[in-house]
DNA sequence: CGCTTGAGGTTTTAATTTGCAACCGATATA
DNA sequence: TATATCGGTTGCAAATTAAAACCTCAAGCG
């Protein structure tokens, strides 16, 4: 956390995020959220992190508004943790890094995990980017334009 | 690097990919690399990193088959950091990361660089998950699965 | 030739972060 | 009253990160 920046400022689209949420632990956070994990113990014993790692990373969510508290659930005397709403915006995100890492992290016959859809409990599809005319499109067909304020410096 | 488990075993897809890319640099780079920069000192100006931090990354991106080195390209003689085709497969999460970032982290009148189509300059769709019947699925809709060899124990 | 310059790093060193372990306070539980 | 459990905080040693200085090689040039 506290990279090299103050705050948000003058950080481009990628580099902002990631100051939110641009380390090893968060993310896994959040994608135990997803899975329904709310305590301080659910996510400990879930990621077996040290305590005060789990406490300042979820205090660090907390903070960039990603997760929030709320009183309690089960009528336990303890908070909960749960995503925002842009916490949940998190999970296109989740996705695509879930299928990277099982096109290029896993052994062809490797058994892993697979997100399925629950209604009938098929796989999804790989996630795709479409232009607007509804073709899918790559990097090589894409490019980064530069609001009409700021034309030309770098990664604005 | 290197966090908490020696190499890949026992990690599910989300974190193995994490500990290829996830730190605050190496995603960074890669964004770059997309950008078409190739050498060392381009990817130090435009991130303004240390040299020796960069360094790092790079062999790091390296060692994983993110990135690899070719011998030239204009001649000269030092050689150039070119995406993998592993690499290229960060595309979508890029995309990800970028939409929420701009969903999340801008003002809504901020001015903010566009991801465009090459062809017409129109942004692009957002990122879509779909079922295998075409529906778009959210987190709410899917669940993740484990392969039918370990069932019942957690983040597999 | 001898000097400088720039690219592409490595080494040194200091600051930050990490993670283990111990502790603490509040609530249950025996 | 003991004791255990949840949800943390606090110390402290070890690892990581980053800034700055240094090194190496090749090219340019006077």
């Amino acid at each position: 956390m506290a990279k090299r920046v103050s705050h948000s400022e003058s950080l481009c689209g990628v580099a902002r995020p990631l100051d939110a949420i641009g380390d090893w632990w968060s993310l896994l956070i959040v994608r135990d959220a997803f899975d329904g994990l709310r305590r301080f113990g659910e996510f400990q014993k879930s990621l077996g992190l040290a305590k005060n790692i789990l406490s300042a990373r979820l205090r660090n969510l907390l903070a960039h508004g990603i997760m929030e508290t709320v009183p309690a659930a089960d009528g336990s005397p303890y908070q909960e943790y749960v995503l925002t709403e842009k916490g949940r915006g998190l999970f296109p995100l989740l996705v695509a890094l879930r299928q990277w890492g099982e096109d290029f992290f896993f052994d062809p016959d490797e058994a892993h995990v697979l997100l399925v859809d629950k209604k009938n409990g098929l796989p999804v599809r790989r996630l795709e980017l479409r232009a607007q005319d509804g073709r899918v499109v790559g990097a090589e067909d894409t490019m980064v334009q530069l609001p009409p304020a700021l034309r030309s410096n770098a990664t604005a």
